[in-house]
DNA sequence: ACGATTCGCGCG
DNA sequence: AAAGCGCGCGAATCGT
């Protein structure tokens, strides 16, 4: 049963009975925030899914107020798949002229001020724009049933909308309990790297002595190392010859003031990216609250908004550590692109390869290339579509062993490069180039009056980005669905474990007494868990993995292996 | 003075 | 070691 849900212009809250092609099955009624919330729990009872149009407004509300909700259907996020998809291209839905549904993803207000967010704010709040009609949320729903039916591939497109849903509850739980943030931890840490915490603006004692260190071995009183072009200078006029300062080209150097410089770089980017002004703005109350932004990447993977969620530096992440009795689980998917890829292509070889073992060993073992690092160059450069260097010479090496595989990924890259479209397991499908893409390859056609060479260059090299771009959204599209489907199964299966003791389905305390997801990085998941319930999350982590895998791929006989472990911290992990 | 762009680097 | 994909963010720099 689906339940439709929406607030309307005076702050009541509607909600709509719905049969399965998205007809009332009852009348509307119109609910206080109270009712409403009552309404909720007591239809979770009968495992709804509720349909709305932005999970990420609506469902914080009830967060705040101590309700989950199991299945949810959200319009905004699935109409931008439905409208984008080649499976659904010629519905209503995808022909129709722009409308308020294709207004782009999560069109946010105003920046969210990291201490007065979702978790404190209650309802009372009126910044919250109101929905529109409820009618036109009908309407759209009914839209996307259509389109969904009439597709070649319904299953896969139910799927991909669930778990797209799934993703959009999950964020906003992730977001609400935080992941667990030890201060005083974090705060040594910096202390003992860069030295006591200094007023903003000044350098903190290590950055100051490797600063002066660096000016004495360049011989200049006066340079900047946080300048680039300062220091670009100061290097050439030591005799260094390098078109940039990145770190890599700085290695490669041999001059006195290169290893202070590195260590400089290194300090300066922890002091600016997660030093102790990230630590007061992004920490409330020992949790990290980041903004996840479901379908933020064109791919189908997440962004984050804000507090650089997606890019925790390994050297800060023995900060997360569990409460006093909990435990981390914390679980990667090993080598998931590779294995998507041979499912993907039913490769069965490169199936075999990762059973039961590492991916890239499986690669060695077989006697397709030497060394692990090997394969693992050699797999990135075919899903990344190199053609140079140590990647590209062992490329051939690799496709003669997969076959398929590798013959999936260039089909999609030509299909890039002609201009099309590509389509992930689930049904996503990649945006078609912008206008200028098509203006520059009709440019250079042979037959064009005003074509030269260089045209002609340009265009082809532009075609072949746009190639690389296709052959990679395939495969990481793909993992960005299975790591979806992943996290919607744990979710569910954690569910399962807190229910037998007489729960109320939609009302329990389920961040501060259960195990709950904390946090997701593409193919890495963090459970925060009781410790006596730790290894029943580990199997639970495990199983999900594997129905994930026969939820994209059926029968088909790739395993979905993992690295999972029970910690204290972050940093203890693999 | 201030918004847009570039560089460099963190993550997968 | 680093080029091939996808991102977000901060500081410096550019452009108005």
């Amino acid at each position: 049963m689906y339940l439709l849900a929406g607030r309307t212009g005076n702050g009541e809250f509607l909600v709509v009975p719905l049969d399965s092609t998205g007809l009332e099955t009852a009348p509307a009624r119109r609910l206080s925030f109270a009712e409403f919330l009552g309404e909720v729990v007591a239809a979770e009872q009968g495992l709804p899914r509720w349909v709305w149009e932005d999970t990420s407004r609506l469902y914080p509300l009830l967060l705040a107020a101590g309700v989950r909700v199991q299945r949810g259907h959200d319009l905004r996020l699935c109409h931008a798949i439905l409208r984008q998809s080649a499976l659904t291209s010629t519905s209503e839905l995808a022909t129709a002229a722009p409308s308020r549904w294709d207004s782009g993803p999560a069109a946010q207000p105003e920046a969210p001020e990291p201490h007065s967010t979702l978790f404190d704010l209650g309802f009372a709040d009126d910044g919250l724009d109101e929905d529109p009609a409820e009618d036109d949320a009908q309407a759209e729903f009914r839209r996307q049933l259509t389109a969904v039916a009439a597709s070649a591939e319904p299953g896969r497109l139910r799927l991909l909308l669930a778990a797209e849903s799934a993703g959009a509850l999950i964020a906003a739980e992730m977001q609400f309990a935080g992941l667990p943030w030890c201060t005083e931890v974090h705060d040594r840490l910096l202390t003992r790297e860069l030295g006591p915490r200094v007023a903003p603006g000044l350098r903190p004692e290590r950055l100051e002595d490797l600063a002066r260190r660096i000016r004495l071995e360049l011989g200049d009183p006066q340079v900047n190392p946080d300048s680039q072009q300062d220091l670009l200078r100061a290097l050439q006029r030591a005799g260094l010859t390098m078109s940039s300062t990145r770190a890599w080209e700085l290695q490669k150097l041999e001059h006195p003031a290169i290893a202070p410089l590195l260590e400089y770089k290194k300090l300066a980017r922890l002091l600016s990216a997660n030093g102790w002004y990230w630590m007061d703005t992004w920490i409330v109350d020992g949790r990290f609250h980041p903004e996840y932004v479901p379908g933020g990447v064109v791919t189908g993977r997440w962004a984050t908004r804000g507090g650089g969620a997606l890019q925790l530096p390994r050297q800060v992440r023995g900060a997360v550590i569990a409460d006093d009795g909990w435990k981390l689980v914390v679980a990667d998917a090993a080598q998931l692109e590779p294995r998507i890829l041979a499912a993907l292509s039913a490769d069965t070889a490169m199936a075999t390869a990762g059973r039961g073992t590492d991916l890239y060993a499986g690669i060695v073992a077989s006697g397709v290339v030497e060394t692990r690092d090997h394969a693992k160059v050699a797999m990135l450069g075919a899903m990344y579509g190199a053609t140079t260097g140590e990647s590209g010479r062992l490329l051939p090496r690799l496709a003669r062993a997969y076959p398929r595989a590798l013959g999936l990924t260039e089909t999609a890259a030509r299909a890039g490069e002609r201009g099309e479209a590509v389509t992930t397991r689930l049904g996503r499908s990649s945006p078609r180039p912008g206008e200028s893409w098509l203006a520059t390859q009709a440019q250079a056609q042979a037959y064009h009056p005003g074509a030269t060479d260089a045209d002609e260059r340009r265009a082809r090299s532009q075609a072949r980005d746009w190639g690389r771009f296709t052959r990679n959204f395939i495969v990481q599209g793909s993992a960005a669905e299975w790591a979806l489907c992943w996290m919607a199964e744990i979710r569910r299966e954690l569910r399962l474990l807190q229910a037998p003791e007489g729960t109320v389905p939609g009302r329990s305390p389920v961040f501060t007494h259960a195990p709950h997801l904390v946090f997701f990085l593409h193919d890495e998941v963090i459970v925060h868990t009781p410790a006596g319930l730790a290894e029943e999350v580990e199997q639970i982590v495990v199983r999900a993995a594997a129905t994930a895998g026969r939820h994209l791929f059926g029968d088909f006989p790739v395993d979905f292996l993992l690295t999972v472990a029970t910690v204290d911290s972050y940093d203890q992990a693999k």
